[in-house]
DNA sequence: CTTGCCTCCGTACCGTAGTACGGATCCGAT
DNA sequence: ATCGGATCCGTACTACGGTACGGAGGCAAG
């Protein structure tokens, strides 16, 4: 007995978000405005349930709001083809590669610090503390 | 000549940051409120330059300026030793790794995406689209 | 046909790290 | 003493992804 159509509560529940969550993705346009009843109340076509199911997935492999919008934007082109999708994809991949490496550098970072640690020694010894208050090489004057 | 006294502004240029910023520091308590003028002016001892390069080193290893805060409350206790930044250090360190592995999988998931992608065909054959739209596993009913 | 939950809407708020604005005031150089 | 740039302050705004609120009204079961 699944429903023509969902309410919002319904959908909400059933693709695991919050219903205001709905509402601001109504907004910022990647959720089509569904049919209403007579009284107002929104009346959800079951196929956004795997709609809102490919916005979640799409957020979790670190799509942004608006790049979903613009790669549902992209869907909804007639002669649409797989390969659309794909450079999508792999642009984000560069993304996150550039975020790998920074992350990286950052840790490298971090661990010189912890291994320059005399740790029992007063702060005012501490190379960590000197460290972080040396001035950055390139923009000294 | 340099001037026992800095004015927002210089200090401003002084670290590369906006004079704005050092406001916002302060509002956030990262900053000691400095001396003023009798106009009111802020006068800052030339001490807040190596504070505000702390703060901007720590920033760009990844700690928060809730975290700086923290751990320059915790420099300031009589007792401070270096260890106790140093253990700040590996909680970093910890969160870095874990981030590391989020953004490893994400990358995963996404490369696995672009492999299966057949490139010229329409969307409606996408494997793609197909397994983002796909139902979560875990959350399946 | 009432009762009570659901949903409506606009708006405000959260956290993070700032930046921008504008009218008033100040400071330093001339 | 004057003048122009610097600084003051509170507040609003940015981006991001939502969540919360409250009063009004809809909807469906009993």
């Amino acid at each position: 007995m699944s429903p023509r159509y969902l309410s919002s509560g319904e959908l909400a529940r059933e693709a695991g978000v919050n219903p205001e969550s709905l509402r601001y993705y109504e907004r910022r346009n990647l959720l089509p405005p569904p049919a209403r009843t007579e009284g107002g109340h929104r009346r959800y076509d079951p196929e956004a349930v795997s709609l809102l199911r490919l916005i979640k997935r799409a957020q979790e492999l670190g799509f942004t709001l608006a790049e979903i919008r613009e790669l549902l934007r992209g869907l909804e082109r007639p002669r649409a083809v797989c390969d659309d999708v794909c450079q999508v994809i792999e642009a984000k991949i560069g993304q996150v590669d550039e975020e790998l490496a920074r992350l990286k550098a950052q840790r490298a970072r971090l661990s010189k610090l912890q291994a320059a640690c005399p740790r029992t020694r007063p702060l005012r010894e501490c190379p960590v503390i000197v460290e972080l208050k040396r001035p950055t090489r390139r923009e000294e004057r």
